[in-house]
DNA sequence: GGTTAAGTCGAGGGTGCCCTCGATTTCTGT
DNA sequence: ACAGAAATCGAGGGCACCCTCGACTTAACC
């Protein structure tokens, strides 16, 4: 069932285009609760229209986050060419948090489930099958305590996730410690 | 200056204490957002009569909160009696988060500050100060890596806020691998 | 039992955010 | 240039929470 909507007016696309510039910037600066109408007058835009675009708040989550959750799959990649088992696996999880630390709405993106943004979900679950195969890799190698699992990383994610909103600077000091924690 | 303020009518102290258990039951359920008008509705009391007696959310915080840190202190105590140091940092961690695990109230307030409530602070830094010898001892007997410091277990312990709070049943386990890399 | 200070009550005003809808404006095809 | 479809606008209703204040009730003391 093909729903061949008219493009939009001239004006229409322009303001759509403002509107997720606008939640653009602010979902990485104040994360993913900014209310809506921030959003509206950033864009200098009504929030009658706001709405008319946008529905729902997923509606901007499911528009942005995904061209962001693209460089999950980059860091992935990145961490697969890396010989070394190890070194691929804690380089994976610094490239991650980095990403992390840099924008404040991915960093709730992946703290929350968001059933209404399935393409986000599945970037996300892309990400998760990167990581499940450093960490087999790492577990084939014997570099990695033996009953490591994706669900510990999830696990770190969350506790992330907080180390970063709380103290941006002391991320990369907790991450090593609890690397530390890690190796075979 | 002494306030000698008379002593409450019974109906007022009854009342008074109600709102107290009131706020001490939801604030361990709920954290220490609850509306303070579910406290009212549960004390079955008015909301004005809260008032009354708690002008601010943070009077109930200094009244029921200091109680609750003196199980810092007791547990303090007895990982100070521990006497292998590794032993007594380590198991201080455990029963902390143990503690935290329990009162989702206290689990807030380990992670705000709250500047109008002395008490709780004063009982904080007491904590810490336990925490800080317990870290010192475990450095001295050449047992916990030689760069950790009180400013690494304030870290750590925002981040198992989070985790207690996304899944109660896993941070246990998550402890543990941190704990790993804080060998020497 | 009467007096009165102390206490209780809850309607209601304030704020911030959500979302809708009818009046108005603007684009676009002819 | 005009008609009509498409967009825009923002006032306003709803909701959840905050907090106040004046009218009413009650305990405490004689």
């Amino acid at each position: 069932m093909v729903t061949a909507s008219r493009p939009l007016r001239a004006d229409a696309a322009r303001n759509r285009d403002k509107l997720l510039a606008a939640a653009a910037e602010l979902f990485a600066e104040r994360g993913l609760d900014v209310p809506l109408e921030h959003i509206a007058r950033h864009a200098e835009v009504s929030i009658g229209t706001l709405y008319k675009h946008f529905p729902t708040r997923d509606d901007f989550v499911a528009q942005i986050f995904p061209q962001r959750l693209a460089a999950l799959d980059v860091i992935g990649e990145k961490a697969l060419a890396e010989p070394d088992p190890w070194q691929a696996f804690a380089g994976y999880l610094e490239d991650l948090y980095a990403l992390q630390a840099e924008d404040r709405g991915l960093n709730d993106v992946l703290v929350r489930d968001l059933p209404n943004a399935p393409e986000v979900v599945s970037a996300c679950h892309r990400g998760a099958g990167h990581a499940g195969t450093l960490i087999d890799r790492a577990l084939a190698a014997g570099v990695l305590r033996a009953d490591y699992s994706i669900a510990d990383l999830a696990t770190l994610t969350r506790a992330m996730a907080q180390v970063i909103r709380d103290s941006p600077d002391e991320w990369r000091r907790f991450l090593s410690i609890y690397v530390e924690g890690l190796r075979a």
